[in-house]
DNA sequence: CGCTTGCGAAGCGAATCGCTCCGTTATACA
DNA sequence: TGTATAACGGAGCGATTCGCTTCGCAAGCG
């Protein structure tokens, strides 16, 4: 008769464990990051992740598809919203919440994947339909482009005073720059209002996202 | 007879070019980073580095002590300028610029000397008043406090596209990154402006910043 | 020329890397 | 409750990279 695997349980709560480790520790050390880094913060051995990923690049592909299926989803739920500009700051501050843009140091470390090409197409699609409907609506900032906004978000999305404190095990100060820095994204979501000024420069190229990669 | 130093010119083009380059490279890296890699970017032999510095840690002093010089000056055009927002945005743009918080990362990581804790006292001094001059004059959003001002800053100072592309030598994307960079940075500002609505949570304390070194 | 100063890079021991191996632990089933 | 076994943690592997030293050579001065 065939057995059910012992610990199945305890096997998937690790693999949890694990990719919310490695998208912290990302944020804090960038691409150079030790897998013993990793499986530490995630409080399990060494072993235990190359149970589930032969190397340390198919984790951290594995993990880049997981976050790219956040992004979609949090622009799916911005598109439901029936308000054009809740649904858009939906987006934007759940994209900058699970830490999506902490993946940036990534590119060009890790060979792309079918899977995350194919969605970060996907995701790409379906922000420009989120702008365009915020533009038409006259809430976003006319000369705000989709590619603006992606960068605004990969930049609030990095490692910041929180993570580093998190990893000095200074938790009294975790909660106190939680909240700055939720005020840090709102200034910058309220500097993407219609209203402003005209923005300098020239809008940047739709493919300046993808080149890196 | 005292001899005049033969190569004193190269010596000091060297150092510079050290400065610099452990500059921008900490901004990709992070504080993980070698001393190689820093001498490679600077063109220099990995001798040059230890000839002027005892250790790897007496150079990240050094350009720590260096960078808060800059922001000093920072704010002391800021304040120099008549108008007071105007100011405000020439001390931002200015600190951004020669990337102060791309040193963030190495909080912790190294020993504070007597001059990195002087100039940062009156760097914080001096940046309250620029900050107090901004609310007096009703420009500046009242909710926004001098750390906000700093956390953004630094949050904008990080590494972005523009450092990547440099390192992977795509020459002829660090422009259009650098011109997407000051859009996103033109946003943000935009959001400090008085006018809009309150910010979330309670204002930062005033230490938040110096808490982690 | 000599003398000095600074140069680049090969090479040092130590530390850390990604990854494997193995004795131990916890759970489903008899 | 006993046993089989999936999954566990972490010591330890060779390879690489680390911070740093040493050294032979080049360049500006008399």
């Amino acid at each position: 008769m065939a057995r059910r695997a012992p610990r199945h349980a305890e096997a998937e709560r690790n693999d949890r464990a694990l990719l919310e480790a490695a998208k912290k520790v990302l944020a804090v050390d960038g691409a150079h990051t030790s897998v013993a880094t990793i499986a530490a913060r995630a409080g399990v051995g060494i072993a235990s992740l190359y149970r589930r990923y032969r190397t340390k690049e198919e984790l951290f592909q594995h993990l880049c598809a997981l976050s790219l299926g956040q992004w979609i989803q949090a622009v799916e739920e911005g598109l439901a919203h029936d308000d054009p500009w809740e649904g858009l700051v939906h987006y934007i501050t759940a994209a900058i919440e699970f830490s999506g843009g902490a993946l940036g140091p990534l590119a060009g470390t890790i060979p792309v994947t079918d899977e995350m090409a194919e969605k970060f197409t996907r995701s790409e699609e379906l922000t420009r339909s989120l702008i365009a409907r915020a533009h038409e609506a006259g809430v976003l900032r006319a000369d705000a482009t989709a590619v603006d906004v992606s960068l605004l978000i990969e930049q609030l999305g990095k490692s910041s005073l929180v993570e580093q404190f998190e990893v000095q095990g200074r938790t009294d100060l975790v909660d106190e720059a939680s909240n700055a820095r939720r005020r840090i994204i709102a200034i910058a979501v309220d500097g993407l209002r219609a209203g402003h000024g005209p923005l300098p420069g020239r809008p940047p190229g739709p493919d300046l996202l993808a080149e890196r990669w």
